[in-house]
DNA sequence: GTCTATACTCTGATAGAC
DNA sequence: GTCTATCAGAGTATAGAC
């Protein structure tokens, strides 16, 4: 049953803010401390609400989660949909590989709460996983692979080739603290990164 | 105060064992749901002890998280401490990597603890990252650097080469259940990312 | 729609018998 | 060394006044 119910109304302009700014807390606290060490006080804190009053818009934590994370998928694979079989094949992933970091750049916490969900075994997203994503995912290896034949692009296995690229951009988002540990002050590290990728990608595919 | 007190005492056979139980349950727990989501009750079901007898062997739930992180610590980074000046650039690099992807097979857990502690924001390992981490990256950045020097590797900023290193196989610890259920089954997602790493690296290393 | 008050459960940690 | 019993606090969620 995808319907919610035959009563549902549509949202006046202010339950819309109250949601919006729930899930904006509510994406803060679980990126940085995963479903089970979140909760309801801290998001209820960062919105500005009582708890009781979040509960009034959303069911349960869980719901708050679910709502995350359907969302976020819909923007965490636009860059792969993009992915033209008509363009050149090394600007085409090339392009790939830009979109993808500026998302780490751009939305580190959303990286982070996709992370946070796979390393704890995706339990509330392993249809998405097994299914769209899978989908798409084969669906763009398919382009990959008749490059390759192609001699347009070196012969690699298309699904590593795909994983390679979530490694290295997500990496930038989920290991922030690590890296800017690393590097020490004074540097950037998505500029940096966006030049080295750019090279490592284009020394790659090179047939 | 480094010291544990004048009255340590070695621990005895029994005790050692014990306290082996607990962290290896503990170690499942912490590395699926992080430090807040993991309860003590879950460890102790593990180990098959009491919740009070746990705490008789470790003064509290962070003080088995700090063991935890602090033993990971060595064998995480003995692999690059392995690289040798002296060898051949490339295949010191690719041996790195191939021990890096080891770790990964071998000790999932540890390498998702490991993630789930830094994508937190390291709160309880942030010494060890700008410490002990920080100094070896820098001493084996500039060996890279020779190397690149000497023209004997490509001319790539060293420290993200390291990160590449990192992110390309801890991905595949990290990511499991992700990369499983795009992969489908029928695959070995370690033997099939061995072959692909070392062309990767290989085509990348090429001056 | 929003709040105070509260029910009820879980969690980390301790006391004290054996 | 290990257990039962238990505490104090935090946690999710609900009741009901306004």
């Amino acid at each position: 049953m995808e319907d919610e119910g035959p009563a549902e109304r549509p949202l006046t302009r202010i339950q819309q803010k109250n949601r919006q700014t729930i899930l904006e807390a509510a994406l803060e606290v679980f990126s940085q401390h995963g479903f089970r060490g979140a909760t309801l006080d801290q998001i209820a804190e960062g919105a500005g609400l009582s708890k009781p009053n979040l509960l009034y818009y959303f069911p349960s934590k869980e719901a708050i989660h679910v709502e995350l994370l359907s969302t976020l998928m819909d923007a965490w694979l636009a860059p792969l949909r993009a992915l033209d079989p008509a363009g050149d094949p090394v600007e085409e992933i090339l392009d790939y590989v830009r979109r993808k970091l500026e998302l780490s750049r751009d939305y580190p916490r959303e990286s982070r709460l996709f992370a946070n969900e796979v390393l704890q075994g995706a339990p509330r997203m392993m249809d998405a996983l097994e299914g769209d994503l899978k989908s798409l995912v084969d669906e763009k290896a398919a382009i990959l692979t008749r490059w390759a034949e192609a001699g347009r692009i070196a012969d690699l296995p298309p699904h590593h080739l795909i994983f390679s690229i979530w490694a290295l951009t997500q990496h930038y988002a989920d290991f922030d603290v690590q890296i800017r540990a690393v590097l020490g002050p004074g540097h950037d590290p998505y500029e940096e990164a966006e030049g080295f990728l750019d090279t490592l990608f284009r020394k790659l595919l090179a047939p």
